[in-house]
DNA sequence: TTTT
DNA sequence: TTTT
């Protein structure tokens, strides 16, 4: 009935920009979010948290996030499960994130040491709420996915038009 | 660096109350939250979201909550995982609860109806607040369990005192 | 550049629903959140808490709530200021909902005493997250009203058409 | 019930460190948090919202924080009132925070540049999550201040040990 | 499989 | 009274 979560962490990779079979831009990546407390070893541990967002956040995730960028993201918690090839019922949580920003300018070659002062250039960069039309429509669509869109392997995601929950 | 979750939904069935070697108390519990758009069947889909409780919040929750009570739960998510029979990683995500609220009174034989006036017994009986020295403290943890609490099989919980995550 | 705000409490008294001059729906209401502490007294506290909600979502908060009501409400928390009637500048705090759960079924005459089991009817009843194009869009809008709307006059809101935040 | 906020924005100024009577920190300080839409005249506008942070998070906060840094705040909304010069009551909404997190190092002489691998520092530097015994804890507490912490006069502020909410 |  |  409700659901929402909000992380602070940094990309353990680059994000992945895919399209289902209709032209739907899907970006996944994955937050390292830091625990507040560190273990017996004085380490501080990370959970691991991927995200998934859709349509033009996906797009702008893709074009200005990185491995190793500070990012908010805010969304629902979202379980799936699938079968793998052994027939094994696996399960798989991600954020389904609405709302993602960009913590970190982009700080390529040239841009170091400014960073108190490009917040509109970060702006203009891209952090994005999802909005419009059909965030959480419901005509017609089916949310699990016959695979893992966080098992990376090339292809375009396994995923028809009529699949997508938004 | 931020980890905030905040649920409402329903137990999918009794919380189960355990004990760590050293005596303290985990109750475990999963709640059924519904999706905020209904699939191509024009059906509500849900997620189910296991939650964690330590210490007296775990009490707590054993005594008052039930399989299909409406329940808000906050915490942070945490992904843990841990090699099955087979040897392989199995990932799994839980929150781990510091606030937990009965949204629904205990109704039992001959409470019902009144359901409008007893919100003060309904906080009596144990809406709670994890607080107080340690809640996030870290003198010798370790977060992962060697199995998963969630696999309930009557058996004690297979954790020593020093892993603990507070 | 994020603000978001979940919150659960008690109706202090039936919401209001007005329109702008433009016919767009505005609904307004006050909840009654308990701090998580008791005070010297023993007593326990509330903050009084206003929630503002738009379009479809106001009429269905119009429609379905009512003073006492169990109430969770989601959105972003927002400070107005306007001047009063002696030239001084009033700072307003107010939640800007976009998503409003009704915990406590309408158990008008007739309902009382199954609250169990009338959840999908509860869900009908009214629970509703503000969707849709335009949501938090920003064609044309001054977010400043030249008044407080929760200043309840029985006359329509002093907010034109334009004035519209989204 | 259950009463959270999660705010990312930038300080308007710097933080104000006092000490109640009876020696206990308290930090304020005012983020400006953009909208999510654009106005009228194409201009983001932001709230600005209060902070409140107490004891050992209230000195990290003064030591860290400064006009202008990038920050995550996560607490509750407390609205407190008090009764101004002219005898009117005067609304006060704020945050009070148990967690800050500094999402820009201190940047300061001779650490320009290198944001990328200052974490560590950044973390030492006071990351700081409220914990311990009597965060939201209840014996003997009012929590109405006789004057708004906000409005800084260069003097204690006027608060009681025994005013303390923790 | 992980970030700083 | 406001930040970038």
């Amino acid at each position: 009935m409700l659901n929402r979560v909000v992380l602070i962490g940094r990309l353990t990779r680059d994000p992945e920009l895919r399209y289902t079979p209709n032209g739907v831009a899907v970006t996944t990546f994955t937050l390292a979010v830091d625990r507040p407390y560190t273990n017996q070893q004085g380490q501080r541990e990370a959970d691991f948290i991927n995200i998934v967002t859709w349509r033009g956040l996906a797009e702008t995730c893709a074009n200005y996030l990185k491995k190793g960028r500070l990012t908010a993201a805010e969304g629902r918690l979202q379980i799936r499960n699938y079968e793998n090839n052994e027939g094994r019922k696996v399960y798989v949580s991600e954020i389904v994130a609405d709302n993602v920003r960009f913590l970190e300018s982009t700080q390529g070659q040239g841009n170091q040491g400014n960073y108190g002062n490009d917040y509109q250039g970060n702006d203009q960069q891209g952090n994005y709420q999802q909005q419009g039309q059909g965030q959480y429509q419901s005509q017609g669509q089916k949310s699990n996915f016959n695979d893992d869109p966080f098992a990376s392997d090339g292809k375009p995601i396994d995923i028809s038009d009529d699949d997508l929950p938004f």
